[in-house]
DNA sequence: CCGAGTGTCTACCACTTGGTAAGTGAAGCG
DNA sequence: CGCTTCACTTACCAAGTGGTAGACACTCGG
């Protein structure tokens, strides 16, 4: 009933914005890579049907097509524009950091932030590590120039000896899976007897920074 | 061609073995559940097709049907399989193990020699728990002894001061983490520039045993 | 006011999905 | 022998799947 039809404005009433016509058709398509990253995000690529993605929006499965070639091109746009939003918030929080620990500190916080307040990012990322190429190929070469900031912050950090030393690369790995997996696997959490509250949401972090920091901080040569 | 028919064994002859007509139920129902195992495991369960199972097994679909009422059930069927494998397997690591550390040595080294060998288990794990309950729940149930068992360990180590003392459940949540996504995450390490060789498999087990060493082990008090 | 272009829709299409119904052949049992 | 049961098949089906073709409405430059 009515999923089409252009329910959500009375028809024949185009809103007259500035912008004009070409501004619609911009508008659709934020809307259309919102609702797809939601749903790659956290019910998995294929378990998301174009028909029932444009059901959510109100539009027909063509109307994305029309903006999208195909699901794969849908899928490598909602792919630019989630590794943008990552890296401009991990950008943001880093920008108030301070120096060595700190960053990472905020990196964390800002994973934590992240799978409270817009899991399906976080979710994407996953999912598409999971299909493999060619998606996997393009989330890498989107965040290579984070991934290599990141090693090179390991790296210095390292030299200075404020790290343990060893391959940046495996610690970032390593550091990764930690966060990512503590911060948004819930079946696991769930079976271990963790259920999700803001309460325990904050209190694994605490915890998860501890663990970091004696993984990753050198012993201090007291 | 040729998919369906009984292509195995030549029409009419059927084998005679010890068990008999029982038996070759039994049999094809291993197979059907060896194949499923691998490709849930490794293709996903939504991006696995009843139809496409059965070509591989030279069977028609409804002969998996005939065995499992639904693809759920299968699905049921083939975690009830999994899960009994990883016991088994983790009990057989742990029995030659000896005491405190070791025995995270021997679960990581099982851990790896999985993700060599046996990776589907592993990603079945992965993908049931991204897929969420009815599924993610059997796992959890199937597992909780072994869950259990890992929590008091830890939390045996931690009061006689041989691990840092934090919450036992986070500790295996964020270890959990860190294994199977170094173990397991071929994207990611290929992300960072690590290609996968046997080689540099067995120096990122090492490494991966150094950082959980310093993120476990209480610091010595010299 | 006209023609081009843009954005969206209706109407299909070929193909695949999980699942049902009904049957077939062989083995086991009385 | 006939009857049942087991293992499996052929033949379908309704409901989706991603994707194409073509039309319609509406806006804007000329």
């Amino acid at each position: 009933m009515a999923t089409s039809g252009g329910a959500g404005t009375p028809a024949g009433t185009t809103i007259e914005r500035p912008g004009g016509r070409a501004a619609r058709g911009r508008e659709t398509d934020d809307r259309i890579l919102a609702a797809a990253l939601q749903s790659f995000g956290t019910k998995g690529y294929e378990a998301t049907s174009l028909d029932q993605l444009a059901g959510e929006l109100g539009v027909t499965k063509q109307t994305i097509l029309y903006h999208h070639s195909s699901k794969a091109a849908l899928l490598d746009a909602v792919i630019d524009r989630a590794t943008a939003d990552l890296t401009a918030t991990f950008d943001e929080a880093l920008r108030g950091a301070g120096p060595g620990w700190e960053r990472v500190e905020a990196l964390v916080r800002s994973v934590f932030r992240l799978a409270l307040r817009r899991p399906e990012l976080l979710g994407l990322v996953r999912e598409v590590s999971r299909l493999g190429a060619p998606a996997s190929t393009r989330v890498a070469e989107n965040l290579e120039p984070m991934v290599r900031r990141a090693r090179a912050f390991l790296a210095a950090e390292m030299d200075a000896g404020r790290m343990r030393r060893s391959d940046p690369a495996l610690v970032l790995v390593s550091a990764y899976s930690t966060v990512l997996g503590v911060a948004t696997e819930v079946e696991v959490l769930r079976a271990v007897g963790i259920e999700p509250s803001l309460r325990a949401t904050v209190v694994r972090r605490r915890e998860l920074l501890a663990f970091l920091r004696s993984a990753l901080v050198a012993p201090t040569p007291s």
